[in-house]
DNA sequence: ATGCATGCAAATTGTTTGCACTTCA
DNA sequence: TGAAGTGCAAACAATTTGCATGCAT
C-alpha cells in the first residue's frame, strides 16, 4: 500500500472514520511535492469530486495536523501551508520584499534543538521554520538597512 | 527627550505627521516590556482616548513597521505581536500545549545569520524569531513524540 | 442502526479600505 | 490652506460552527 493509504490506515486504526474526502485530501498532499494552502487542497480536491466542501477541508487538516501526520507552516501574511510530516525536514527562507522562498536543508538548524533542550528543558519543533529577509536580488545594498528607504507615503 | 519621542521625532523628519493617535500608540508599544497585539494597543489607547480607531492603530502599527521602527512578529494561530525593534533581540520558546513563552537571548540564534548569508546570499531578519514546541512541564515523556497522544474524538 | 462526518450557510475574527471630515504642518 | 490622518462603517478573507442529512463501520 502507498504512502497516503497507510496513513488513512493509521487514521481508521486511530479510530476516525476512512471517508473519501479524507482519503482524497491525504493523497493530495502527499502527491504534492511542496506546501499547499487550504485553499490550494480544496481546488484540486474539487477538481475530482466537485461537492467537497471548504469546511471539510478545515475539519481534515484540522484533525491530520492534531495527529501530527501533517504539518502546519504559517509563513505569515495570512499565508498557512501543509504537508505531511515525514516528506523530510527542511525550511523555509522567505524575502520580505519579493516573496520568493527558498529551501534550507535542515542540517544548519538541527544543532538548535538539544541546545534549546539542554538549556531551557524546551522540546522545539524543529520540523518546519520560516525565516524571513532579504534575498539576494533584493539586498542591493549589503545586508543591512537594505529596507529603511520603503515607498512612500502611499500604504504598502 | 525620552524614547519613543525620539522616535515620534524620527517620524515627523520621515515626513508624517505627529499626531496624538501615533504619539500615544508609540508610546504605548515604549513602555510596554512585553510584546502587544494590535487588540491589546487598541485597548490601552482607548483608556486615555476613547474615541481611537481599531483601523487608526492598525494604519500606524503598518506604518511604524514599514518604516522599521517596530517589528512584527506572527506567532501563528492569529497571535501577531508588535514591539520596537530596539528592545533588544530576543526570540520567543512557544509551548504548544500551555501556551506558556519563554524568552530566548539572541547569542543561541545569532551564529545562523553569518551562515545563511554565506551559503544562501540570504539577509535573515534574525531579530524576532518563533519558535514552537513543548516546555519542560508539558512533555512528561521526553522530549520525542511527546504529543502522539493528544486527546480523543472532541477537537482540540 | 448508530453516530461520526459532511455540506451548506451563517457566524466569527482579524485586518483593510472608501469616504467625508478633521487637523497638523 | 491643503494634503495627510482620522473615524466610521462596510468590505474582506480565512477559518469555524450549528444543524439536518448521509454514509462508514
Amino acid at each position: 500500500m502507498t504512502g497516503h493509504a497507510t496513513i488513512a490506515e493509521s487514521l481508521r486504526e486511530e479510530g476516525y472514520r476512512l471517508t473519501p474526502q479524507r482519503m482524497m485530501i491525504l493523497a493530495i498532499i502527499y502527491d504534492s511535492e511542496g506546501h499547499l494552502s487550504a485553499e490550494e487542497i480544496h481546488q484540486r480536491v474539487r477538481q475530482q469530486y466537485p461537492f467537497v466542501d471548504i469546511s471539510t477541508v478545515y475539519r481534515t487538516l484540522n484533525l491530520l495536523k492534531k495527529l501530527r501526520f501533517i504539518t502546519e507552516t504559517d509563513l505569515g501574511d495570512e499565508c498557512v501551508r501543509y504537508e505531511l510530516v515525514d516528506k523530510g525536514r527542511h525550511h523555509h527562507l522567505i524575502c520580505r520584499q519579493c516573496g520568493a522562498s527558498f529551501a534550507l536543508e535542515h542540517e544548519l538548524l538541527a544543532p538548535l534543538a538539544p541546545r534549546l533542550l539542554e538549556k531551557y528543558g524546551f522540546a522545539a519543533d524543529l520540523d518546519h521554520f520560516a525565516i524571513f529577509g532579504l534575498c539576494q536580488q533584493c539586498r542591493p545594498e549589503g545586508p543591512a538597512l537594505a529596507a529603511k528607504k520603503g515607498q512612500q507615503h502611499g500604504d504598502a
